[in-house]
DNA sequence: TTTAGCAAACGACACAAGAGAGTGCTAAAT
DNA sequence: ATTTAGCACTCTCTTGTGTCGTTTGCTAAA
């Protein structure tokens, strides 16, 4: 589909073509590809490429007479080939850091902070599939008595706190039981998953699992996973793509806005598209405008995953986003979260 | 500035004029309000009551000769004295019930909840501004360990968890001495406000904290304390002011929409306007454009108070807001709010 | 005080004309 | 074979003109 082979000047004029609309996002003419870059050729001769460019599907008129811009396959082969990696500033490396610092173990909360930074550091939406909460292995479990028949239960996994909820009783539970039954949940689900443990707390009476305080710290657990807040999706920053809503085609934008509202908002279906969208693939993904995500028509999508349990993360924004800074953040953000995730487990394990 | 006295077929036409507007949302001609009113007078005659009614303020034409729209003023006069209060169905009585049922305990949590539910049945933006957390008392502090200098730290106050962090260590510390810590904090310190708290970290060697736990125990609290994320203000639901951005003057709209999200992302600013603008009334305020809330022209709120510690809701929607169903959602779940935060303070002084 | 009738105001829409920018094409030059 | 210069053409954008329909303000009569 895409070539690679595309005769030099093509590829320049292409180049310059995609760099000046992501930068004063208008039309280009042949002659202000003359004025901005040094090609010594004359402008019948960057008309005569640009032809060549349409007629390939690069580029392409708003009308008859105007200057060109870049299709989406125009800038796919950009972002695929021509595109130059732009490192993120140290101040910007430092945002990262400082964000990450207060780390308070809470993984939906880091998870939005996460969005956020992306959204922030971009200046377009982040967003953040978390891990799959059901495959994280339990690390431990705190029970703090309320009052009689209420308890915060917390439930840490070993990528952080996965749920903590108020928990209310049929009866009521001594002092000493409950340090009882954290003991035993302690010392009999550690490193079990959350998915294992679910399908237990499932069974009538399983083996070994008859005295009472044993019971009640599996009707605890039982409540708790039952009823699991499904949080799919975390972003944060749409609210920055209502800049360019002031488009020359202001319907049309603000059409493709709202679908984009729309799309964010079904959690389920969106985080799907992302999945199937990047296959098996592993490390950074761009996708340019691409019919795979529906409801993001004229948008472009960055993501890469990070571990562990399949986790994905990104950055929604406009066809003419970015895309070296976009790209190189994507994957330094990742790269963090997975670096204070993975030291999580470390953590929990070596105690 | 504002009369209760208005000639009572005067009252009807202006009410008539607001609640049509609020409906479809284009200039209400004198000809419309017969047909949809039974007013047995001519078209003539209330052509010249919303004469009389222009003079004095209440509405306004965009041109010339053009039906009639609300004022500010007429806005205000409409929500004093001409509105019928609508109930909410017993459908979104159920969807309150059902947010705050699987409550967390967390206040930062609940105050998101709260604004988001505030925001998705009203169809405007709702926001929360949490109660003064430094006038909270201390109900109790968990500390886990995680390994030998990192410990995960939780803050109970009477309203719910307050803040949750991992905490690093200098020294070393023991099992025991973490039992022993939470002892001191708990008997020493229950009851007392977060800001007296802060005050005796602050010191360097306070009467009778001299032995090494007790040290640890402050330092910790310090810690903890120091850097507290000073979140002011939670809020949701901006994008669905977006819909109405296919306005007529889409461009003047835009930018009323551009100034309202940098006036909610000062946070600090956007909670000083409101507790100013509110003084010392309680129960719900509404602001018609009000200039007392900069950056929100051509927006109302409408606003809440609720118990404890100064806290305040509301709601931001457009001048043509449906002013019954946003004052009742309004005051209904402020005092739902009320009742979940002072539940818990019940809760854990018995406790 | 209310009503009927009428001229005037103004937005909305369509259409036309001119300016400006950029292209495609052709023929000459390299 | 490739590149260049020149020119006609196309299309947008802006401005101006005119018509149509709605709604008003005003005046005079009820």
């Amino acid at each position: 589909m895409i070539e690679i082979e595309l005769p030099e000047r093509q590829r320049l004029i292409l180049k310059e073509i995609v760099d000046r609309y992501i930068r004063l996002r208008e039309p280009v003419s042949s002659r202000m590809i003359l004025e901005d870059y040094g090609l010594r050729v004359s402008s019948a001769t960057v008309r005569n490429d640009m032809n060549d460019l349409e007629a390939a599907g690069y580029i392409e008129k708003p009308y008859a007479s105007s200057g060109r811009v870049p299709t989406t396959k125009g800038y796919r082969f950009f972002v695929d080939w021509l595109l130059d990696l732009s490192e993120l500033t140290k101040k910007e490396r430092l945002e990262v850091a400082e964000a990450y610092e207060v780390h308070c173990l809470e993984i939906r909360e880091t998870m939005r902070q996460t969005a956020f930074l992306l959204g922030n550091i971009t200046g377009y939406t982040g967003f953040v599939i978390p891990p799959q909460m059901e495959e994280t292995r339990l690390d431990r479990v705190v029970l703090l008595r309320m009052d009689a028949r209420l308890f915060l239960m917390v439930l840490i996994s070993d990528i952080g706190v996965v749920e903590h909820r108020l928990v209310p009783l049929q009866e009521d539970l001594a002092q000493e039981e409950i340090a009882q039954i954290t003991q035993i949940i302690d010392s009999t689900l550690h490193g079990v998953t959350l998915s294992a443990i679910r399908e237990l707390t499932l069974k009538e009476n399983p083996d070994g699992w008859h005295e009472r305080p044993v019971r009640q710290a599996l009707l605890l657990l039982g409540r708790l996973l039952e009823r699991r807040s499904q949080k799919h999706l975390f972003y944060e920053g749409l609210l920055n793509l209502v800049d360019d809503l002031q488009e020359v085609d202001s319907e049309r934008s603000l059409e493709q806005f709202t679908g984009l509202i729309h799309a964010v908002q079904d959690e389920a279906a969106f985080t799907d598209a992302i999945r199937g969208a990047r296959g098996d693939r592993r490390g950074p993904v761009a996708f340019v405008g691409d019919p795979a995500l529906p409801g993001l028509e004229g948008y472009s999508v960055v993501t890469c995953d990070y571990r562990p349990h399949a986790g994905a993360l990104g950055v929604i924004g406009p066809l003419w986003m970015d895309y070296g800074r976009v790209l190189s953040a994507t994957t330094y953000i990742a790269h963090r979260l997975e670096t204070l995730l993975v030291s999580s487990c470390t953590q929990s394990s070596e105690r």
